[in-house]
DNA sequence: ATTAACTATGTAATCGATTACACGAAAGTA
DNA sequence: TACTTTCGTGTAATCGATTACATAGTTAAT
């Protein structure tokens, strides 16, 4: 078991204080070059580290920041928190990584823990919206911890945050199905108390509008994001009177649940009835009928959250800085709707 | 801004001493019980939060642990991790994440920067296997932190691991395209520097050897885990004299690459030739033509991971437990090798 | 020659919590 | 009554690094 260096140690060593060696260690101009260069030398032979705990505790920054997201084992969380590392990784900020599970009170208490952490800053996707958790949110910006929103905001003043366009992403999807000749277009949606999926379907909305087709309740279905779900979504929509000849997915997964049970009943892909969903989910591409869908840069999103946390932190106490980064939503057409093309 | 409150302000409200307080707040049996009584009502009245840092730098213990992958956004890794995360939240452990983009020079910076943090323990998979970077390992053990390997382990006294069966997966995969009728596999392998890749062919020579079907130099491929990479290598292939009549890939994707091309070229699968992966990457089921892969378990090998750690953690100083836990490696026989049934 | 200014380093407080040791008061024992 | 425990708290050191302030030694300026 090595010893624990310390700067007290470095300095008994040469017969000074240990405050000179923090100093030299700093390279503080008050600084003798020639003790400098002890001091460098003393501390590499004598194998020293910095204690980051100690630093952290004295600044008050402890260099780590938390990233809170519903699963870390999907696609885009992943990619999103992949980005948000690389971008901190040169500026020395180790990222914490907590899983609400669509949890309220796992939110609740993660956003807590990581206060109690003393992190320099916390980037999350929300979880359902509720109020019930308002209070840790508050407390987070009480305490002038940089608070980030990537992909699912909330309103709150003074927090900044990184989304994409879903309003528009809803809408060219939607867009395509219709140019593709589909008139009874149905939309599988998720939990509408979050704004995405909220704008997904105004956008859904708005697209049938513009296109002088009639928006029809019966055609919207809340469901899960899962294959199940999604084949269970559709079992009602085909036992309609005038059942669905398209559906957007807000969740490839249902999507392909779709698609699965369309085909089960021979129903042709995309002749007869078109699939797109949301994300831009590997398989999605890899299918022998590859599924439309719409892409969220999640990458990009994670390096944006990262950079807007830089640019907010130790800019404390001044004006709050409120920044709204929203990312262009990216259409990738496949075989799922592509009737012009089969 | 909400002032940070700490014990000696709890102190100074009740007139009493930091000590004191302390103790009540640890429920010290030294305590009265009024006294304690009182700390706690004046603590939880003025929003008293324990400040980690502070009791980290005393203790030595960050709870914070590490978790260095090549990449978070795979679907295998972030599953690990989500296992790891799960298994360690009841405990207070947070989890920091690190990536290596298997570069050996970014795993060393890591494992540093993971000490200088004082993380309580490292849970990682290793990169390529050189042996630059044993100083920092050799580091890591010296400061008595839990180092835990997972799928991607390395030969050093006092680690344990928590891996699959590689060669057993190879083994049961390869047997698999045998009982189909297929007698010229080629594998796809990743780089056998690593154990996991090896013991993959291994066990594939195995089988081959096993069954009285001779191993064939040629057959194997050394290629990235990529679908470009698979396309790549099968073309190679399929210029042989004696072109391979199936392939078992120790990547999903390439596994799928080589399928891709396959139809281009109107070759039939698994009729006239099988395809074999191995993560069990979701695609893999999604798709028409389900793949054939190995699954490993990572959410199982996450949490087993963890539960390594805590038994680990603690016991300090006395005899290095070495644990190796592995995991059985399951193979999930889809339509890629399925002739019988199709 | 005397004061001012600067240089390099030491002293000690600080960040916030824990804890070994000390001590006065109360209770128990002989 | 006198002596020993026990109880409940206070005192002060500690974890390791930083830094405002103090100070001794030099150099520059008048």
């Amino acid at each position: 078991m090595s010893e624990k260096i310390t700067i007290y140690d470095i300095a008994k060593k040469l017969n000074i204080t240990a405050a000179t060696v923090s100093r030299a260690l700093n390279n503080s101009p008050k600084i003798k070059e020639s003790t400098k260069q002890l001091v460098l030398e003393a501390a590499s032979s004598m194998n020293y580290k910095q204690n980051k705990l100690a630093l952290a505790l004295k600044s008050g920054r402890s260099n780590n920041i938390g990233v809170i997201v519903p699963r870390v084992d999907s696609n885009f969380f992943a990619s999103v928190i992949r980005g948000i590392e690389e971008e901190l990784y040169p500026h020395g900020y180790q990222v914490i990584i907590c899983q609400t599970h669509e949890n309220p009170k796992r939110e609740n208490e993660n956003l807590y823990t990581l206060i109690d952490a003393q992190v320099d800053g916390i980037l999350m996707s929300v979880t359902a919206v509720t109020n019930e958790n308002d209070d840790a949110f508050q407390n987070v910006l009480e305490k002038n911890v940089p608070l980030i929103f990537f992909d699912r905001s909330k309103q709150i003043n003074g927090v900044s945050s990184v989304t994409i366009n879903d309003f528009k992403g809803g809408y060219i999807v939607t867009k395509q199905l219709i140019n593709q000749g589909c008139r009874n277009i149905a939309h599988f949606s998720g939990d509408q108390s979050l704004e995405i999926f909220k704008n997904r379907f105004l956008g859904y909305k708005q697209a049938l509008l513009d296109s002088g087709i009639p928006f029809n309740e019966k055609y919207v279905i809340q469901s899960k994001s899962s294959v199940e779900a999604g084949k269970n979504a559709i079992n009602i929509l085909l036992e309609l009177e005038t059942p669905p000849d398209a559906i957007f997915s807000s969740s490839d997964f249902a999507a392909l649940g779709a698609i699965q049970e369309l085909r089960d009943r021979n129903i042709n892909i995309p002749q007869e009835f078109c699939v797109a969903g949301f994300s831009n989910e590997p398989f999605t591409k890899f299918m022998e009928l590859s599924i439309t869908s719409v892409d969220q840069s999640p990458l990009e999103m994670g390096k944006m959250s990262a950079r807007v946390f830089l640019e907010q932190v130790g800019k404390t106490d001044t004006i709050k800085i409120e920044k709204k980064v929203v990312l262009a939503p990216e259409l990738h057409i496949r075989k799922s709707t592509s009737r012009i093309n089969s």
